[in-house]
Parts: structure tokens; sequence; C-alpha cells
DNA sequence: GTCTATAACTCGATAGAC
DNA sequence: GTCTATCGAGTTATAGAC
């Protein structure tokens, strides 16, 4: 069983990854996380010396859940398509998306343009479902054409988010991954 | 003429421009904006009253670059065609995209987490290149499909946009944009 | 009276001593 | 866990120059 202060920590870490998410990295402060926690403010800084600390382990358990994620995908379905699909319908279903935009793409976005060694993790985000896609566009015998074609998707998803969020607009959102999972079907 | 204060006021707000584009609009400082644009703190206070005045200032002046942009291709094409074949184009050619992303929509994507007053003179930005792709798909005789086709459009632009600043990669601009060139073509 | 220049204030955030 | 120092953010005040 996880010790007490193992809770504590992923305490801290979801309160951060909400609020870097709705509010965006920068203006996040750390009293806000200190509030949004309920912890005190020392308590804190023993588990996290800095606020790019913490970003890094929020950062870690993104991983985390995208790798869990993947992976159920991979156990649900066998077919190629089925997980495209699946990951097409992840995006519709979003509703946070017309809110908050999206939290892998939005935070690189923003870490990319001034925060470079910050992007460099977070950037990994991109590359867990980049390899995964490219990984069914083979299966479906795509092989020379998989990393484009995963980069593509990726930039059809992106662009879904930012248009869904600028015009919050649930029914753009709607309609475009409605497009997007007809490209996948003609594949 | 214009005035002596005219000059500074906008070499403030040029300044102010290029920082929230680099940077991002809460990672700049006022400081920031004192060092580069080289004037002294209250002689930037004595055009603005606060920092958010200064955006809605930029805002403003991205929205006259806009239109004098279109304004520039409804005179230079006649052929709706071309003009978005020069929409796609300005996509392709933008080497900063690379580097610091689209710049109006990663003012929007910041903006629209927590700072929604300030959005809806972003999303402005927006509806400028909106309004102007779908009369162009309602002069190709699209008149029912030219407002989604025109978010579509814009949607690609936009994940083009956030891929390749994540990936700080000219190729997969430079492919990507053939490939919404392709589309444009296939109208 | 507009513009420039300098100074100083408030506030909240980070950090660390106790 | 509390308390306090320090720093930097945004902002305001005001004196001098044109």
């Amino acid at each position: 069983m996880a010790s007490k202060g193992e809770k504590t920590r992923s305490d801290i870490i979801v309160c951060a990854k909400n609020l870097f998410y709705q509010r965006g990295y920068e203006a996040t402060s750390f009293t806000d996380i200190v509030n949004a926690s309920g912890f005190f403010r020392g308590n804190i800084y023993h588990y996290f010396k800095t606020k790019d600390e913490i970003l890094e382990a929020v950062i870690q358990q993104r991983q985390t859940d995208i790798r869990t994620g993947l992976a159920y995908w991979d156990a649900q379905y066998a077919d190629p398509k089925a997980r495209l699909n699946a990951f097409v319908s992840m995006v519709a279903r979003s509703s946070e998306l017309t809110e908050y935009g999206c939290p892998i793409g939005s935070l690189n976005t923003e870490l990319g343009k001034e925060r470079r060694e910050l992007q460099d993790e977070a950037r990994v985000l991109f590359d867990l479902f980049r390899h995964w896609l490219a990984q069914q566009f083979v299966a479906l015998g795509y092989e020379d054409k998989a990393e484009t074609m995963s980069l593509h998707l990726l930039g059809r998803a992106q662009g879904i988010a930012v248009i869904a969020q600028v015009y919050h607009d649930a029914d753009v959102l709607k309609r475009e991954t409605q497009m997007l999972a007809e490209w996948v079907r003609e594949l």
C-alpha cells in the first residue's frame, strides 16, 4: 500500500494538473495550487521545490495516463481501424475541449514559446500518441507513410481542438470529428 | 503628419505585439516591454493605463494588419481559388510558425482559458479570416456549406501550426500545407 | 499641455527560517 | 504549520523638458 506521503504528492499533482489545464501554466500561481489542494504552503514545498518541478510531475502523470489509455485500447480493440476510431471518439467526446482546448496541445503551445526545456518533456505526450497511431497505420499496410499519416491525424485533431475552443462550440467539434472519422473509414 | 506621440504609441504596440507572440501574454512582463521598447516605464503608462490595454491595442493592430492583407489579396487575385491558395501559401511561408506557432491561434488558446473578455476581442481575428474564406467558398458555388468549409480550412491551418510548433519542424509544415493546397485544388 | 523621466508604492508570490 | 524576508510584478505620483 502507498504511504501517506505518496497520496499527498499525487493529490497535489491532480490539483495542479487541472489548474494548469484550465488556466494555463503561467497564469496559475503557486498560491492557486495551495488553495485548490487545501494543503499548507510548506507542505507542498516539502514535495516540490519549485512550480516547474510540479509541472514536470504533472507531465509525468499525463504520460502515465496516456500509456494506460493506449494499453486499454490495445486490449479492447484488435482492429487498427477500431483503434483509430477510439482515438477520434476520444476527441469527439471530450466536453472540456470547447472550454479549455486540448490539454496536451495547449500546454505545448504555451511551453513551446519560451520554455523549451519544459516543452521537451511535454512533447513526449505527443510522441506517445504519434508512435501508437503510426503503429496502426503500419498494421493497415501503410508502412512507408505511417509516420506522416500519424502526424496528419494528430494535426487534424489539434486543429479541431483549437477551433472548438476559439468558438466554444460543441457543434463544430461534432461536425469536424465526424469528418475525421470519415477519413479513417476511407483508409 | 502624425504627432511624435503617435509614433511612440505605435512603437510600443509593435514591441508588445512581438513579445506577446514570442513569449505569450502572461509570460510577458511589463518590464519586458520597457526593456524591449527602450522607453521609460512612466512614458508607456502615459499611453496605456494597464497591460491589458496594451493587449487590446495589439489586437486592434492585428485586426488592421489582417484587413489590409485581405484587401490586398482581393485586389491581387480575382479567382476565389487563387485567393484560397494565397491563404494556404501564407501559412506555408511563415517561418516563425515553427518557432512560436500561429500568432492568432496561440493568443486565442491562451486567452480562451481564463481571460474570456480579452478572448472576445482576439476571436475577431479569426472571424475576419472566417468571413473572407466563406466568401470565397460562396463564390465557388458552395453557398450552403461555405461557413462550415471556412471553419474546416481554418481548423486545418491551426492544426498544422500546432504540430509544426510542437516539433519545430519546417518539413511537416511544408508537407501538410501541400496537402491543404491539394484540398483546395480539388474543390 | 503634451511628452519624458525618475521615483516610489502596493501587492502578492516565492522561499526559507523558525 | 507559522511567520517573515525578499523580490518582482503592475501600477501610480510627480517633477522636469519641450
